[in-house]
RNA sequence: GCGCCCAUCGUCUAGCGGUCUAGGACGUCGCCCUUUCACGGCGAAAACAGGGGUUCGAGUCCCCUUGGGCGCGCCA
């Protein structure tokens, strides 16, 4: 009666929920989302050795972050290695299994004997239909699917279409070890079916396990689940997404700057697409969302336009809701800490008032922490390069010009700011940036801000005549007198 | 090696036989706006991998070639 959807995500604890993974879980959410279904997860960790819970806590992390919740508890799979096991006996019982002994040794000749032969290295089959009796004294045996070995194996997929394997092709797969412990395609059949999974959403690596999986569910009489295997993402060259490419945990994106909302968007981008539109909100995201419309060449990962994406994102985000993001971001930003570290009242304030300024100007919130730099530099302020120069070819000179005109101003306010500095500039005869540039030096430390009244107005009056005077020629002069 | 999948500007893509002298976005390059840097606006360069078919007509369908990717474990 239930024919609503089930979604589910299987990750292999061996590592970082890594940015392909992290798509393949947003396309399983959107889809469960979009049918009113739900998405499960489950931890594969079935082999012993490369699984840690560095990793499980990683990838829940990396999804929660993501803002991809699943339905119901977290699965491990290895907890459930009994009913594998009664699984595979069950198939061993009903004839469509049989224990295999060849040794690994024999098993590499094969491969090998297959490679000379040009074959592709397959199985062949020797204890398929040979007596127990047969079996070589204390050898554990594994125990092998007794898949047809005439006829095809189709799979229809909603992604790569209806594919047609011959079944010559493919091989007596292992479904329980000599151990006892269960491999990962019966694993995966075994757990889908009883965590009546409907739709299997994974990359298109598993293509050919589609296939096999379909054999296994089909021994046990089982409905096969409908696949849509979504394309890989490759590095910017084509090749196989690596490290230097971008094949990042999703942590790794926080601690750039991204926000979660826009790598969200810039992933479901990536081989799916609904005509033009580049901007999805979540909820149109869900909306739009269709396996039919999924690609199935694959997409070359792109910084650029991650970054510009984001840069969209940090400008639509209410200013309340940015610096909150922010916030919640810093520990995990370069540098970012140590601002936390300064944030009290005035400090949140400042932000609050520059923010408009600031968003603008930032790609990233690295980017974002960097322009606000200002607030947090202490007197005297260190100069870049640039900044230096200007005050050192005159600029200082004009300071200390201007900053009598605004240490006299009666109101501080960026409307007053402004008036006094266009006038100054009005009776000397310059041009507004030659005013601003030198006033940009001595409050920020550097040639690029936001507009300068808005700086002059946020640090506040006594901040803003200080930093000018620690700059403007003739305090320079008593101090270097002084000093 | 064998099997499978893929192929439109540098990148993400629109296109689902005629409306394509191929559209959008990012990036690049100009110009404008301007107190800097951004933002924004305007404009430019930039693609149907190659070859055969099918058809009145092909970017769109078929085949081959080439180029990419994935898979071929008692890993997942």
């Amino acid at each position: 009666m239930s024919s609503s959807v089930v979604t589910r995500f299987a990750p292999s604890p061996t590592g970082f929920l890594h940015i392909g993974g992290a798509r393949t879980a947003l396309f399983n959410w959107l889809y469960a989302k979009k049918t009113g279904g739900k998405m499960l997860l489950r931890i594969e960790d079935t082999d012993r050795e490369r699984s840690t819970d560095a990793a499980i806590t990683a990838i829940i992390d990396g999804l929660k972050w993501l803002g991809l919740d699943w339905d119901g508890d977290v699965v491990h799979q290895f907890a459930r290695v009994d009913r594998h096991r009664a699984a595979a006996e069950e198939l061993l019982a009903s004839g469509r299994a049989y224990r295999c002994y060849a040794s690994q040794e024999e098993l590499a000749e094969m491969r090998e004997a297959a490679r000379r032969e040009g074959r592709p290295p397959r199985y062949d089959g020797r204890w398929r239909d040979r007596d127990a009796a047969e079996a070589p004294p204390g050898v554990a045996p594994v125990i092998r699917l007794k898949a047809p070995q005439e006829g095809e194996t189709i799979v229809d997929d909603a992604v790569q279409g209806r594919v047609v394997f011959p079944n010559k092709d493919l091989d007596d797969l292992v479904l329980l070890r000599s151990d006892g412990t269960p491999t990962y395609m019966l694993a995966v059949v075994v757990d889908d079916h009883d965590m009546g999974v409907t739709h299997i959403i994974r990359g298109d690596d598993h293509f050919t396990n589609a296939a096999r999986q379909t054999q296994i569910y089909n021994a046990f009489g089982w409905r096969v689940p409908a696949m849509a295997h979504i394309p890989l993402i490759h590095g910017p060259d084509g090749s196989k997404l690596s490290k230097r490419h971008g094949a990042l945990g999703v942590e790794a994106y926080r601690a750039m700057g991204y926000l979660p909302a826009a790598l969200r968007n810039y992933l479901v981008r990536l081989g799916w697409s609904q005509g033009d539109k580049e901007f999805f909100s979540t909820e149109e995201m869900i909306e739009a969302f269709d396996l039919s419309q999924v690609h199935r060449s694959p997409a070359r990962f792109d910084f650029a336009k991650l970054e510009n994406m984001n840069g969209h994102y940090m400008r639509a985000t209410p200013d309340a809701e940015l610096i909150e993001i922010l916030e919640a971001t810093l520990p995990f930003l370069p540098g970012g800490p140590e601002i936390a570290a300064k944030l009290d009242a005035k400090k949140r304030a400042q932000i609050l008032a520059a923010i408009p300024g600031l968003k603008e100007r930032a790609k990233t919130l690295i980017e974002l922490v960097d322009g606000m730099g200002f607030l947090f530099a202490a007197r005297p302020l260190a100069l870049d390069e640039k900044a230096g120069g200007i005050l050192a070819q005159g600029g200082s000179a004009l300071l200390a010009r201007l900053l009598p005109k605004l240490a006299t101003l009666p109101e501080w306010s960026v409307a007053a700011a402004e008036a006094a500095v266009r006038d100054f500039a009005e009776n000397t005869g310059m041009k507004l940036g030659q005013v601003a540039q030198p006033l940009r030096a001595a409050l920020t430390g550097r040639l690029t801000s936001p507009g300068i009244f808005d700086v002059l107005a946020v640090l506040g009056r006594d901040e803003s005549l200080a930093r000018i005077a620690d700059q403007a020629e003739n305090t320079r002069r008593s101090a270097a007198a002084r000093g």
